[in-house]
DNA sequence: GACCAGGCACATC
DNA sequence: GATGTGCATGGT
């Protein structure tokens, strides 16, 4: 396949997933109190807490923390770590989460005095980095950060992601992070509106119809070309 | 009971 | 650079 066609392909199955699903809307923010808490501090936190684990265990978890009006930069600087770990109990991997929200936070105030729009201005590439660097965030943390809580454009690539683009014969099977994402930036313009629709499609896409144990049945996109599934 | 979920750090080869 | 393992809850 060439690189046009390949393009033409990512572009096809963006446009068959926002005709057959619509738009999405993520990142959902559901905060009862914008005054004392912020929408950046819910995105970062539960960009972390998803890790590996299911949405509605993260929502159960951001509840409890915004219950306890602990979604502010300044309230999670100020939690002790075990506080912290034991209102994000229902997110799984508890302690090790709390250790990267507390990370994240201290980073934070530490280099940009918990301002969250100076850490995410200037060059993408450097913020990115700046990301990487502190412990707990990787490649996709980093880049829902930048793009959710951000709103730059940083194409999130999950596990769906390559789940789909594999069965799609789209990439191969050894393609890195990096290389899926460089993909999608020469296929779509840098649009954020654009990556966060797209993500939150493939995710959709995926969790109805690309499991591990795929089920192609109403699948958009059965008819492109995909490797054998049983 | 097994498998999966919007990963990451670390050890090892 | 690739591969394996621990982290741990809750839904299917």
């Amino acid at each position: 396949m060439t690189k046009t066609q390949l393009n033409a392909a990512i572009r096809a199955i963006y446009e068959r997933l926002i005709r057959a699903y619509g738009p999405q809307n993520w990142w959902p923010v559901s905060l009862d109190d914008t005054s004392s808490q912020s929408v950046d501090a819910q995105i970062v936190v539960g960009a972390i807490l998803t890790q590996n684990t299911a949405w509605a265990n993260v929502e159960r978890a951001i509840a409890q923390l915004g219950h306890a009006r602990r979604l502010s930069w300044a309230a999670l600087r100020d939690i002790s770590q075990e506080g912290l770990a034991r209102l994000i109990r229902p997110a799984g991997t508890y302690r090790v989460k709390a250790g990267r929200i507390k990370a994240f936070v201290d980073y934070l105030w530490q280099h940009y005095d918990g301002r969250f729009d100076d850490l995410v201005s200037g060059d993408l590439d450097t913020c990115r980095r700046r990301l990487l660097s502190i412990h707990g965030i990787g490649r996709e943390t980093a880049d829902a950060i930048l793009l959710y809580a951000a709103g730059r454009p940083s194409f999130v690539v999950d596990a769906y992601t390559r789940r789909i683009l594999r069965r799609h014969l789209l990439i191969e099977g050894r393609a890195s992070y990096d290389e899926v994402q460089r993909r999608f930036c020469m296929a779509m313009p840098a649009d954020p509106g654009l990556y966060n629709e797209y993500h939150a499609l493939l995710v959709e896409v995926g969790k109805r119809h690309c499991k591990p144990r795929p089920r192609c049945d109403g699948c958009p996109l059965s008819d492109m070309p995909h490797e054998a599934v049983d």
